[in-house]
DNA sequence: TATTGTTATACTCTATAACTATA
DNA sequence: TATAGTTATAGAGTATAACAATA
């Protein structure tokens, strides 16, 4: 049995989470393909379903992606008939947004088979296990969202 | 305290990874930037400093980077006088990459700004949790690694 | 014939500036 | 004047095919 190459890349968090989502994401788009989906669609199907009504420039917060990158995204799920977009009535800048019959079959039938892609990428991990997982990558992305706007890096050395 | 308005898809580790991920980056970026590194290139000389006289083909197989791509991130490096690229005498085909002096030194500057960024990113996790996340990870990378050739997800439905 | 490094290319993701229509 | 959505665009990152030199 040999040693990793990567030992000294290894003890960085960052590095382990950029590797694993390598992974992941490859087996994201083979579970997503048959269903004509992709990461980014997905998500947008589910948050919008668990927001119904919502604008574009909210599901552009929550999923954080830039407003103009949604666009895109959207024009394509309406495209498919798998979301409605509405004027809002009491601001007619807004659109609200919400998922048609066959965005919520959709939706449903892309689960189960995300459920079984989450179940193939933590198999060898308890539940408590997975949920501490979980639990430490919300702390890290929190971690990061402090020092974006503080000066948390600014008093770094600059050679 | 207002609820979650991704809820659903905090039950995937994938999100969550490719959630912290995306702040890790930026911070990788902010950390590296005085020194003219970017994630990628850092890792290049992590790499090699630990291979000394590899070739290219096994960086890019330790960075599961493609070799077109590693090209001109080898050329930014060498341009910069922190690697040197030598003729393999053994086989003229191949290239062997060991750091310069100024690519060692940079090296050493660099490791203290990640690791204080790696401190930064994991502020709130003890010893053992952060190292737990990181064996977490290398199992969800190691699960991932499995279904790319088999038929893992062959018999899925395609609806 | 196979492998190393290379060129060219294309596709996705991400980010920013500037516009329009409403408020 | 500010905000919602849009357009255009540019920069990364990533992927594949095809080539020259060497094995």
């Amino acid at each position: 049995m040999t040693q990793d190459q990567d030992g000294s890349l290894r003890e960085f968090v960052g590095y382990n989470i950029k590797r694993a989502l390598h992974l992941v994401q490859t087996d994201v788009a083979a579970t997503l393909a048959p269903f004509s989906l992709r990461m980014v669609t997905w998500s947008a199907l589910s948050v919008i379903r668990e927001n119904a009504g919502l604008r574009q420039s909210q599901l552009a917060d929550i999923l954080a992606i830039e407003r103009p990158n949604l666009v895109v995204l959207i024009d394509e799920l309406e495209r498919a008939d798998l979301i409605s977009r509405d004027r809002d009535e009491n601001d007619r800048r807004a659109y609200s947004l919400t998922l048609t019959e066959a965005g919520e079959a959709l939706y449903q039938d892309a689960l189960s088979a995300m459920r079984a892609h989450d179940d193939r990428m933590t198999q060898g991990l308890t539940t408590e296990e997975r949920q501490a997982l979980i639990s430490m990558l919300r702390k890290v992305e929190a971690n990061g969202k402090v020092g974006g706007h503080a000066d948390g890096i600014g008093s770094l050395p600059t050679p």
